[in-house]
DNA sequence: ATGACGATTTACT
DNA sequence: GTAAATCGTCATA
């Protein structure tokens, strides 16, 4: 049975979250026992109600977003663009009123991914793509691990077909880098908050 | 009912 | 470098 990060991984705010998932591996499993899995090597902090650039900001809560607000480690996959998946870890630490940790709206973005196994489906989800950009994205990684609105509310806890594992001493970042995030330019402050983190050096990070 | 826009990607000049 | 693709969501009326 895979090791699996657990409930106190995830049950963490969006920062130090976003730097422990540097290193560990997206796994999803498809229906026909296909195993699609990466390194993670990219990732954004969304800081919830207070941060602009976060969906939750100022408390909303809409259909749309309603699984920020759930429990940590809850997959939050919201749709963009017109055509694109972009997928989140849903985070918070746990408290009284959220023993699981998370109900705060807060959440990690996965940005990119540094493939490791079902290299040869995830050629075919994405048969233009170098090898190297198959993940390298936050909707081209979604493509390639087949994700979409049907694993809205996953719950990486127990999923059989989602979940995160662990670093290992191979995959344990040597440096990480830290950045503004990406796509948000009209927002003022939340612009040019430092809440990117990437395995530095890595050819599979974005932007 | 309507309209502006988006945590992007790809193709094209 | 710029622009097109493409549609669900939310705010406004």
């Amino acid at each position: 049975m895979p090791d699996r990060c657990d409930q106190a991984f995830f049950a963490r705010a969006p920062v130090p979250l976003a730097r422990a998932l540097l290193g560990c591996t997206l796994v999803r499993v498809l229906d026909d026992a296909t195993r699609l899995a990466g390194v993670i090597v990219e990732t954004e902090a969304y800081l919830g109600v207070t941060d602009r650039a976060c969906h939750t900001f100022g408390g909303l809560r809409t259909p749309r977003n309603e699984v920020m607000w759930h429990h940590a480690g809850a997959f939050y996959v919201y749709f963009t663009y017109g055509m694109h998946y972009c997928c989140n870890i849903v985070c918070g630490p746990r408290t009284a009123a959220n023993p699981r940790g998370g109900g705060v709206g807060q959440a990690v973005l996965i940005r990119a991914l540094a493939p490791v196994d079902g290299l040869a489906a995830m050629q075919a989800a994405r048969p233009k793509s170098r090898q190297r950009d198959l993940c390298r994205g936050p909707a081209r990684l979604t493509k390639a691990l087949a994700i979409d609105r049907s694993l809205n509310d996953e719950d990486l806890l127990t999923s059989p077909r989602l979940w995160i594992e662990p670093r290992t001493p191979a995959t344990r970042p040597r440096r990480i880098a830290i950045t503004p995030r990406i796509g948000i330019d009209n927002r003022g402050d939340a612009r040019d908050k430092p809440l990117r983190f990437c395995i530095a050096d890595d050819p599979h990070v974005s932007g």
